[in-house]
DNA sequence: CTGAAAGCGCTTACAG
DNA sequence: CTGAAAGCGCTTACAG
């Protein structure tokens, strides 16, 4: 099992060279079935493995692509992002490549500090997986290596991006909540923390909108400061009938809330979450809410990022995938 | 911007040789301080990156460590493993090592196989995060390659492993229910599922011992099946004053079974968990648990990793690291 | 079908 | 203090 096996020790065993190794192992023209056989078969026997370092460096490509990650993420969603990679992970090993975390510390953002791995050429792509601050998203775009980010855009519209579509599965959801019979809805976010609470809030805000529904600012509540930390928040002194909320875990929250002011969930007031995490299953009542499609966002990502690998002028822009709703129990039908 | 510059084109412009530009760069003896300066400035300039691929295939060694983290664990206790993965790679790269995860696949779990990276030779070192069927465990083993298990261990005894000290957790959490006038404390988990279990159990069990206080059956109750997936369980007949879990989770679990049955806690009943994760505090009550030294587990991991990559007759053995007891609302003082 | 030569970007050991 | 040579393990382009 000892394993400083190289091509040239299988060649020296079969009298021909390494050359010849080299070709039967990546199965290419030139060499006859026969000795092919024979090679691989023995290369087996010496337990020889294959020296990845070395293509790369002939390449001149690491193989690897870092998935940074903004380390206040780590701590929250919980399990969403490392399902993401794991997903993206597995995609892109079929297509050759290795993914690589990268989890970006708080204070390596603010002093706009790349990874190690860029400054060591150990990589031939970056995907950004959760929104930094302004700056380092900049000084990403800046270092002109394929980019691609996931779970976030930027106004900025030179970049590929892709999302989960917010808008959309919002403007489902509070449609879905209006066919219930609601008409008092309210809506619980920071409108200017991240793009995704801004467009969940545009989708419901559309879908009020087209049943001819009033939108009632008091009923629009803040969760978050700008940095995305939770806040305390008041309810609304009139008490609406449903709360269209920008994520589980604060229609958990609320959910709680509520309850403590004397009402009940869902006779009382409806709640509908978003992103179908954790949240969703543990709170009481289970929550309606929108499941996000880990695997076909991780697929396109990793498309986009290796077409852009393979050719640094593809560009795919904006691309948003389309969530499913979970029906739970946290919406009352009434009239 | 563009990076494809070498040590051979810094050499060009100055006139001097790359031999001289890789001292200067990695300031080792034999160019003088002027040259080295200038060369560096030069570096910066031309936007020169350290190209690592040709040193590592120089030195035969990847410089990546891989944690591999089985597939099942990853929904489950959430942030935990990443926090410790994030703690892992931090420090792995203050030590020149990069962190590479590897969501092991439940297929390749029971097909025995290895990940690409080894077979690729990227890796010089591997993490086990979380416990594996046997024969993987056994097939790692039997790769030849520094190896340290983190948050298990195997009755093998040939192997380093760090883990929380489970043992002492509970015995401390248990002692501290009897300083509160607790006699009949009953404890959850399924001693077969793991190891973690299985010590947590025994501590508590020391605890009883050390205290007179007799085990009763009827309030030892198993709360998943042996591959660690939840099942359904009942509360015994008559309901001890107090219950140790084996995790946060199943306390939580506990507790809404305990509500249901129309008791409170912690009026009628006390309960302490574990891991002091998410469901601590998710919890109402908030859980009195104890908290995993996770830096510290981390810090030890690298530690050995790293030694044994140098000398691989380096051996460890077993290390506990202490856990931390967080006091919070779930137990109440009796006579 | 087979292989000698050159090269990927760096470093080590040696010579000057 | 400085550099020519050789080598890490592989592949490509070319010649036979």
């Amino acid at each position: 099992m000892k394993s400083n096996v190289t091509m040239k020790d299988i060649a020296k065993k079969l009298n021909v060279s390494s050359v010849t190794i080299s070709k039967a192992l990546n199965d290419k023209e030139g060499v006859s079935d026969e000795l092919k056989e024979k090679i691989k078969d023995l290369a087996d026997k010496m337990g020889y493995r294959y020296n990845t370092l070395a293509k790369s460096m002939k390449d001149g490509k690491s193989y690897n692509v870092c998935v940074i990650i903004p380390e206040r993420y780590t701590g929250m969603t919980q399990s969403f992002y490392l399902k993401i990679y794991q997903s993206i992970a597995q995609i892109l090993e079929e297509k050759g490549y290795y993914g690589i975390i990268h989890i970006l510390p708080s204070d390596d953002e603010d002093n706009l500090k790349l990874p190690r791995i860029y400054h060591e050429r150990r990589v031939d792509g970056f995907i950004l997986l959760g929104q930094p601050k302004r700056e380092y998203i900049e000084l990403m775009q800046s270092i002109d290596m394929p980019l691609v980010f996931l779970d976030f855009y930027d106004e900025n519209n030179n970049v590929d991006a892709v999302i989960t579509d917010n808008f959309y599965g919002a403007y489902e959801l509070t449609n879905y909540l209006i066919r219930q019979g609601h008409r008092e809805i309210g809506y619980i976010g920071n409108l200017f923390s991240t793009s995704s609470i801004q467009d969940r809030f545009l989708g419901y805000y559309k879908s009020l909108l087209e049943h001819n529904i009033h939108l009632n600012q008091d009923y629009i509540i803040s969760d978050r400061d700008e940095r995305g930390v939770f806040i305390e928040f008041d309810l609304p002194k009139q008490l609406p009938s449903a709360f269209v909320c920008n994520c589980d875990q604060v229609a958990h929250l609320l959910i709680e809330k509520v309850r403590k002011s004397g009402y009940e969930v869902p006779k009382d007031c409806s709640v509908v979450g978003f992103d179908n995490d954790i949240y969703a299953t543990l709170t009481t009542p289970n929550l309606t809410t929108v499941e996000v499609h880990i695997e076909e966002m991780a697929k396109n990502a990793v498309k986009f990022i290796c077409e852009k690998m393979d050719d640094a002028s593809a560009t795919f822009g904006r691309v948003a995938v389309k969530g499913k709703i979970i029906y739970r129990d946290s919406v009352q039908k009434i009239k």
